[in-house]
DNA sequence: GTATAACCGAGACGGTACGTCTAGTCTTACC
DNA sequence: GGTAAGACTAGACGTACCGTCTCGGTTATAC
């Protein structure tokens, strides 16, 4: 994983981009144009029409030069995602926690069913059924980090003095987002604001007694 | 599919099972076999390792046999998950609500987590995310049927005035099961008793204003 | 190397040749279609030019029908000089020593500058200095048989009381055709027929003192 | 072509062998250890496992330090094989035919089957059957002499007046060694000094009318 | 004495072909 | 008509080398 893949992918920002095939670094543009064939792929074709012949043909790159970089199509696509929605997914700051959860959750809603990025993630999160030491990979490169991210509107309600001290925070991340990402996994049905903003509700009424959502 | 998968695989129930490559009707017997071996080969080797060629070569049966039944792999699991578990999560009915959802909740959680079944209809909800056209016959086949089944302790409670009517029975099916199936699926952290049990208080608490679970 | 290959290719006359992908035969037609390509490939593109993925596509064949059926390229090659050349060096027979060796002589000459056969001969002769498993396979499937047609001549001269009994009948065919073989493989002189016409001479000399050869 | 590699590399014998890595001249540490990495590979893997790559690796070598100054790997082969076997063959002079002829030709088979040299060259005139252009290389960077060399002891002989005059002496030649080429690279018969002195004695019968050698 | 430039090891690059695997189709003989 | 067997076309897999290239480092002259 040293070399560029996933994580670091993420954590190098400033890579060397002025090599070209010697001693001292890997091509940025070949990298490029990898993971951007293979998000367009996943986007036309769906999953099973990212294959590495594939992806190297239309990236006009060698398929050693891929083999070189990336195990598998799918750790492709996880950098691919990594880059693209890395930052997508924090949660606003408006002092308050009713409508940064509301705002978040809405945000979630539309990036999983809507965009792009999305549409690659459910990709992986369905792969990551198959393929345990995938599914490790893609929650140790980014679910721990979004789970992180997503528990900050509460920390900071805590710190606030807005929720009492000693939740249960991955349950409580587990109500907020656990009907999204079950509506989208499982049953496809619609996510709208009405049921996001439900959700946050619920958590008001039963950890703050009281501050209904106002309607939009 | 319209001879013998999926859905009539269950219905036809008398099905000629005493014939083996014969004029009279489908091998009883090769189906058997190919729904143990495609629900061996994803225990033993997972989802990839599920293939035609395995199934067939496993079952002693001919490819085309295998086609002439089924059209893909996946609607052979779906069989194989079918038969096996059709009728494994009917919530009980004590006359209750809170028993019958906290048992139902349980339950389910053990499926998902525990059962051999419950691996094969993880790789099926997987596979799904890569295949639009089998998400709708795995949900037509067997979602909507449990999501029927999910609600029912629901319906019965407000039948006898256990709860309010005009409730939206699917987000209150999401808030139970979606952190479930959010833990299954996405974040691999436990799901035991003390979660479920939660989940079934928080609905509890907001539809009835009280009846917390005693902890066993 | 009981299905078809090499020898067996040669030894079977009237192979199945109305099947098509069953248990009970090869297809002939994918059989002659690669063994063409694979001759025009080498006449065309030199032995570098013959690959398994070009004779696939020339032929119109999957890849994998190949590799059902032939080790290497050079057992196609090998096949396909044995289907074109296997009778053409068998010696004539005019009941008198010299005019049979002259002319046998000849044709080999011929056969190993000339003929697109003999291009696949000098190829695959070149391939067995690279490989000995594959010298033992040329030698055993075509070597060591025309080594015996050679020497019809001399044994039925030995039977006609032409030649002495006794004879070093390998010696003799070295001294025959290892001048001719010298010269095609190592130093590309031209073998015309004074050439070959003394080395039945020089035969004729040593073993019957006389009868010298007549010019054309 | 130009710089050192085939007769170049034969001809230039005070090579600069004291630079490493300057501008006036090449490596000849760099050199020794290609020749004989390629040398080593041939004997233990055979021509096939002779490759580039390999041969740099075990060189511990740059590949473009290779290709800067040969083209194929066989130039290296044959460059390697010069400097091994250049002089090895060089008949010796008793004043005398028939021990020239006969210690030339024990030489020679010795040298063709027994040498790690003789290895090479017979790979290298497999692989002139399969690539015309090295073909002519490998006869004028060596076969071409060693011809020359070949009819030292016949010309010396005619000088003497112990072979008549206008002798077709590239003829004579190939009656000599041509029997002993084609059990190298045809047949892979045994070619012991029976052999080859009875080859000696033909000649001396022809050309001499008499002199019989002496069994040793 | 320093600058220059030909050589060096290293290794990434775009390619081609390898030999294997599975998909899905087809044909046959048997029952 | 259903079945086991298995040959067929098609195409992706992951690997090995090819020949080209760019890089940073070394070193013997030429300035």
């Amino acid at each position: 994983m040293e070399r560029g893949s996933t994580v670091a992918a993420v954590a190098g920002p400033e890579r060397a981009a002025r090599h070209h095939g010697n001693r001292h670094g890997r091509s940025e543009q070949a990298r490029q144009a990898v993971l951007e064939a293979a998000d367009d792929l996943l986007v036309e074709k769906g999953f099973t029409g990212v294959t590495i012949e594939g992806i190297a043909a239309r990236a006009g790159v060698a398929k050693q030069t891929i083999y070189r970089w990336w195990k598998t199509k799918t750790d492709i696509l996880l950098d691919a995602f990594l880059q693209d929605a890395a930052e997508a997914l924090t949660p606003p700051d408006h002092g308050d926690l009713a409508p940064d959860l509301r705002a978040h959750l809405r945000q979630l809603a539309l990036f999983l069913t809507r965009s792009d990025a999305g549409a690659v993630f459910r990709a992986l999160i369905g792969y990551a059924q198959h393929d345990p030491a995938f599914a490790a990979v893609l929650r140790s490169g980014y679910l721990d980090e979004q789970r992180r991210r997503d528990s900050l509107p509460l920390e900071r309600a805590v710190q606030r003095g807005q929720l009492p001290d000693g939740l249960d925070m991955a349950a409580e991340i587990d109500r907020l987002v656990g009907p999204i990402y079950h509506r989208v996994l499982v049953t496809a049905e619609p996510v709208g604001p009405a049921f996001t903003d439900g959700l946050v509700d619920d958590l008001l009424h039963r950890l703050t007694d009281g501050a209904k959502s106002e309607p939009e």
